[in-house]
DNA sequence: GTCTATATTGTGATAGAC
DNA sequence: GTCTATCACAATATAGAC
């Protein structure tokens, strides 16, 4: 039998992630991460020297959990309509389990851009060879010219977006229903991947 | 000749603006704020009781530059594609003039979605005749089947999202280039309707 | 390792002089 | 109306007992 109890510092990671991704760096209370984890302020220092250790500590996990997607989409060599189906329906799935994810990352990208450069050069985000598959794919005829860069974006965007706003989502297009919302954003896995290749392939 | 003076309270509200619409409710410091207006704090408690006060003043505003273009959207009775191609002209041009509204926006409905309700219900922001408008398109044979929410959220998506991830596109896609990010912006004016309409259009 | 108690600092808000 | 000085409290962080 293995040990069946759960450390104390998987505990408070546990319960800062659910507070830091729900409420920033600034929104996040220590207490309330104390709270959530059962224990008192003074342990999370014992175990994480200051809440920006412990804050750091939660951020590169939340960036784990979406740069290697879109590396494997800018990266891999599947075709391009097949890619787009598999990254947008993976993406969607990661972000209705994390839904409170994009908000949180793109507004502590927002208010510390140094974060980028960081997590830029460190994960070689490039882009370049999905661009190119795209203007070659424009240039064989295969789709409608598009810019790539462009179409990149509004991947993205419309993966992401939904979430970032799902509450004024719920509330204006949804009548304040949360399980109408799950299964529009379970639609959208389908919907996504057809909207963008209707719009590029040629008839 | 007219009063040449600026007012106290312009120029407080116009600090307040750009300090709020960067970092937010919780980010925002009111030294902070009271720096940017060359003043100091006590006379921001002098024109405006509180910080929450001060801050509703800002926010109440920056919902009036997005609100009532959506409605416009919502209620005018302009054919699909005119009725896409200048909502989405127009709303990329508000957003490139205020770049950090969207997140801002988006943010604190995030934080207190109680604001949404009492926004939503004073604006009477009801999508119900542009979805009927998309049906009626689609039943007439006019264009592709398409699912009207998501055509709408997908129009929301790729206006919106560029902005709320400038920072990451400038350093990802654009080379640490604010202006070559400023030009992509410019061209989305006709890229996003040209991609949208491409999509749902019969061809 | 975990706790209680306390120090330290930051920040919104007020008092009162001018 | 505007300022300086200060209050009051909240939040991070540390000391020290167990």
């Amino acid at each position: 039998m293995e040990n069946i109890e759960i450390s104390t510092e998987k505990i408070i990671l546990e319960a800062a992630r659910k507070i830091f991704i729900r409420k920033g760096m600034e929104g996040a209370r220590m207490q309330e991460i104390a709270d959530e984890a059962g224990i008192n302020k003074a342990l999370l220092h014992y175990y994480f020297r200051s809440k920006e250790k412990l804050f750091e500590a939660i951020f590169q996990d939340a960036i784990l959990k979406i740069v290697p997607g879109i590396m494997e989409m800018f990266r891999s060599d599947l075709p391009l309509f097949e890619k787009i189906e598999i990254f947008t329906g993976k993406y969607i799935d990661t972000f209705a389990e994390n839904p409170f994810l994009p908000g949180f990352i793109l507004n502590e990208l927002t208010r510390d851009p140094q974060k980028i450069i960081n997590l830029v050069s460190r994960a070689g985000l490039d882009p370049q060879i999905f661009i190119s598959q795209i203007n070659l794919e424009v240039e064989l005829g295969n789709i409608h010219p598009v810019e790539p860069y462009h179409l990149v974006v509004n991947i993205l965007a419309m993966c992401i977006f939904p979430f970032m706003a799902s509450p004024i989502l719920i509330n204006i297009l949804f009548d304040r229903s949360q399980e109408t919302f799950s299964q529009f954003i379970q639609q959208r896995k389908t919907e996504v991947p057809q909207f963008i290749i209707n719009s590029i392939r040629k008839k």
